[in-house]
DNA sequence: CGATACTCCCCCCAATCAGGTTATTTTTAA
DNA sequence: TTAAAAATAACCTGATTGGGGGGAGTATCG
């Protein structure tokens, strides 16, 4: 077998073990090959250029400089590898930084290691391969509150506000009168309980009103 | 073994032939039963709250009342059911209307049936099943773009106006001066092009700046 | 019928926003 | 180590917006 046409992995993972896991994993799976192998950014980012990776594994509680802040660096360093996430970790938090970040895709340590070679191979086929949990926490991040204390004109409106347009070009837009779209406002204010633009537009955010 | 036991799954599709597949694919999976199977959404919307499924496949282009539009109905009529979306497009809008209305995962048609019933037990243990290509639009929409003109402050404060903040309350947050937002804003406009709020976030946006 | 939603009107005034120009200091990269 | 880029701050002007108070008419729907 052509040894060119095989998967160029490069894993990133202090904790030696998991990492020679991994490598011997990799290693050892046909069509695949381990690139490079690194306990820490730091060490990573002298070589990895050089390594070429097709997909680079990346813990994200690494010394140093943690997984996340590293990932922007990584891709000026191959901007053409994808990047999987490993953790033992599933806060929310963690995930969407990781993904505003540039990963493309997200992996709990518990993957059973077949499971680990078939995101590799997903995320090369153009896939987006993620933990149950976290795809589950991905999903529900797109969710609407189905409680919503605003009527669905009062909704529109604040989705409105949340853009930056003003009162006057809202009302223009929605073809109702500025008065009508200041009603909507006080009533939105009182509901929600605040006393501002801001204060509405986050309440409403951190409650998925909007 | 108990039929009381076995996961209860509702389908609502209008091709008769890709409808009985599925009937006859989930009626002779052990631990699966059909609990309803629909042509479109008025005829399901009078049986579905009795047959009380767990799970409910959702073909988007049906006809009458569309896929994406049925959504919040049935969510209505059976709150405790996880609703997959079944459908032959990969179009980002109709994806992301669908997360947002309440799905709980998004399958292609050309998904295999293993692959099928694998999506309904995995909704059921906490998962959120998403076809590979799915996956990344979905991943892809959290990433910024790298090529953004703006500096890494310019980035902060055109995030902080969009969250409806005044620039005075901006400048406190950052312990900068006002009059340092305000040069801010006025090279966020310039490199965007724009000479509004408004219209510097959706070009923002538009772009994937923020 | 009564509740809810949507619409519109009047008042007031402080605060904000947009634009122009210049200039210093700090940080980053070549 | 030097030049460029980024971040900071100042002064000016004028128009627009935002928040709060009150009241009131018209649908729609169960």
């Amino acid at each position: 077998m052509s040894r060119d046409l095989d998967i160029r992995v490069c894993i990133i993972e202090d904790d030696e073990t998991i990492r020679e896991g991994y490598v011997y994993l990799i290693g050892n799976t046909p069509g695949y090959k381990i690139a490079g192998s690194h306990a820490s950014f730091e060490d990573a980012a002298k070589r990895i250029a050089a390594e070429d990776p097709d997909v680079v594994l990346l813990d994200v509680e690494l010394p140093g400089i943690s997984g996340i802040d590293a990932l922007p660096k990584i891709k000026k360093l191959v901007p053409e590898a994808y990047i999987l996430i490993l953790t033992v970790y599933e806060q929310d938090m963690l995930i969407f930084r990781a993904l505003g970040n540039g990963a493309s895709g997200y992996l709990t340590k518990n993957t059973p290691p077949e499971k680990i070679i078939s995101a590799i191979q997903e995320v090369m086929e153009g896939g987006g391969p993620m933990s149950a949990h976290i795809a589950r926490m991905v999903i529900t991040s797109f969710q609407r509150n189905e409680a919503s204390p605003l009527t669905r004109r009062e909704t529109e409106i604040l989705e409105q506000i949340a853009t930056g347009k003003s009162r006057k070009r809202i009302a223009q837009e929605l073809f109702i009168d500025l008065e009508t779209v200041k009603s909507h406002i006080k009533n939105i204010y009182h509901k929600l309980n605040v006393h501002s633009k801001a204060d509405a537009i986050k309440t409403a955010k951190d409650n998925k009103f909007i």
